[in-house]
DNA sequence: TTGTATGCGTTATCAA
DNA sequence: TTGATAACGCATACAA
């Protein structure tokens, strides 16, 4: 794979490669007929500057990296691709890596994306990223990082979250208000902010109707331990008449176990799902869900963080973002209450 | 964000560069008692080689570039893991582009990829790329090119798909014998080849049961053109008792616009759809599947490119690799008949 | 066993 | 307006 440099047309057009440069570069301290001849005939060989040699050179690279737990996962997938749209029209392109929700594929990760000079991190955390020093010490060191999603509390940064709080309230209070009685929760890791944030939403729901909080009716699941559906199973023994469940696959998995046990929703138990699910209409009954901004979500994030790299002189302005958070009631969730 | 470089190293323990590359890179032409203090001075400061500057040396990054129409899709999600189980145990690390179904953006993407080095490409078509001259050029130039799943017939080189004619035909014929008459087919764009592979699977159980063919009971859906249920509406006008469905995002919208004109399935029309949806098992009736191998497909995929990376110096031995493909009947989706 | 010099592709600085 | 040179980080051919 051999490839045009600026030496090969310094030497095709006898002229020196600062010239060349200069020519490609547009700079004016230049000869017309000389630029003329040298985009010319760049034009003809199809000459494309070469990034890595201007990374080396410049110590960026016009990159973003991107970890994410996973992409075969509704939610950071739009995400990803809210990122790729801006980052696309401002010259940057994305690099993406998946943590498959280790903390140590999580390092290794970053580890690769910073030494191949990538100009800022966005990330939402893995599941197992209670430490998050690896990351610290790179926002010390000034590599521009964002979070989304799952954030760390402890770096003082630019973060960019759907109001989980609230969602989960609004959720919780619609299931009330519906006539529910005994309203589980179903959500993973309990060490991450999305998990805090909604299990706080859904508890201040209860208080305000003066329902009493059963530690019975919170199950956490865990990635790559049991079967989620051993946790619902374990769960239905409680006897709830809702459940409101995390995350995309918390949310499938909780279907399939109340399909198994052959528990009527709504009847005897209403769901409602933190979910991005595109399918949530054709299910029967149709997923009352509580929908993340996905594809916003990730705009916002890079351009916090387009916005930190490109006035890295001055003192960075971190902002917190709470993009709010959409419920979908579908018809005859609530059919028969 | 300053780095630690060989030179930082070889100044405080007063060496020369070389000595420290080669103390790094375990040469056996150093002294042991050296080797040992450069270790482990490297390790103190936590020194990682520059891959930029190792790829400008080399001109290679290991890196391999790896090309999609999109990634929020099951299939295509899946397959990505697939390649990045394999990659991440061989030492290469995995750059993911999407082409969003589009030809200028997939050219622009490999440009990207290409100017950046990567050891080789593996590649599933966008839908409006019959142009393939992009691809055609590299693989000559010598650049290691795999397609999957979408793949280009023009080009020889190795290739990895599903068996879509089987698949279509197992299909179709177990549509026959469960007693439906009319069978469509709903499909993508008519000049990628999953779309041809299927057409023909469909024809040829059609043809095997004396079955008429019936141009009116294909219907081709076009990313970016009008509503893929608007083009379902058209196919249910010609009274099919079946659908069979390509592609993840197809089969959703068949069954979103058989809903809404509350036909009944499988009473009225059965389904039978190519996609690697997990929800098919919650859909209700549960929906029969024919399930492309998709982990496996990228495992192939990059097992065959970094075999042709790493033996590029002998004559490349290009294999087509057709995986099977599973039909999943689920109970009830075939009860009336 | 170690050091010096060179080159990968590009641009910036300085000299002509 | 143009050219020569150095530098980015690393590895290696060659010299010591």
């Amino acid at each position: 794979m051999e490839t045009v440099t600026i030496k090969d047309i310094a030497k095709a057009l006898n002229l020196s490669t600062s010239t060349v440069s200069r020519a490609l570069r547009g700079s004016h301290e230049i000869n017309e007929e000389t630029k003329r001849m040298v985009l010319e005939y760049a034009e003809k060989l199809n000459y494309r500057p070469n990034p890595i040699a201007l990374s080396l050179k410049e110590n960026r690279s016009r990159a973003i990296g991107v970890v994410v737990p996973e992409i075969a996962n509704n939610f950071f997938s739009q995400t990803i691709n809210g990122i790729e749209a801006i980052a696309y029209n401002r010259g940057y392109h994305v690099v993406i890596f998946q943590s498959h929700e280790s903390y140590e594929r999580e390092v290794v990760n970053i580890e690769h994306l910073v030494a191949r000079k990538v100009d800022g991190l966005l990330i939402s955390l893995s599941s197992h990223s209670t430490n998050v020093s690896h990351l610290s010490e790179l926002h010390e060191k000034g590599l521009p990082v964002v979070f989304f999603d799952r954030v760390a509390d402890t770096i003082e940064t630019s973060k960019v979250v759907a109001d989980n709080f609230k969602g989960a309230f609004t959720a919780t209070e619609h299931l009330i208000l519906t006539g529910r009685k005994r309203i589980a929760h179903f959500t993973g890791s309990p060490w991450i902010s999305v998990t805090q944030e909604r299990l706080l939403g859904y508890k201040a729901a209860l208080e305000k109707y003066n329902f009493p909080f059963e530690e019975s009716l919170i199950k956490h699941y865990e990635f790559g331990t049991n079967e989620a559906k051993e946790v619902v199973f374990e769960l239905l023994e409680n006897k709830p008449d809702a459940i409101l469940v995390s995350r995309d696959k918390l949310t499938l998995s909780c279907l399939a176990a109340l399909k198994e046990k052959k528990v009527k929703i709504p009847d005897e138990i209403a769901v409602v799902g933190f979910t991005n699910l595109t399918v949530a209409d054709l299910l029967d009954p149709p997923l009352t869900t509580v929908c993340q901004p996905a594809f916003e979500i990730g705009q916002t994030a890079i351009e916090l963080l387009l916005d930190l790299i490109e006035k890295k002189d001055k003192t960075p302005q971190y902002k917190t973002i709470k993009l709010g958070i959409e419920m979908i009631i579908r018809e005859s969730s609530t059919k028969l209450l």
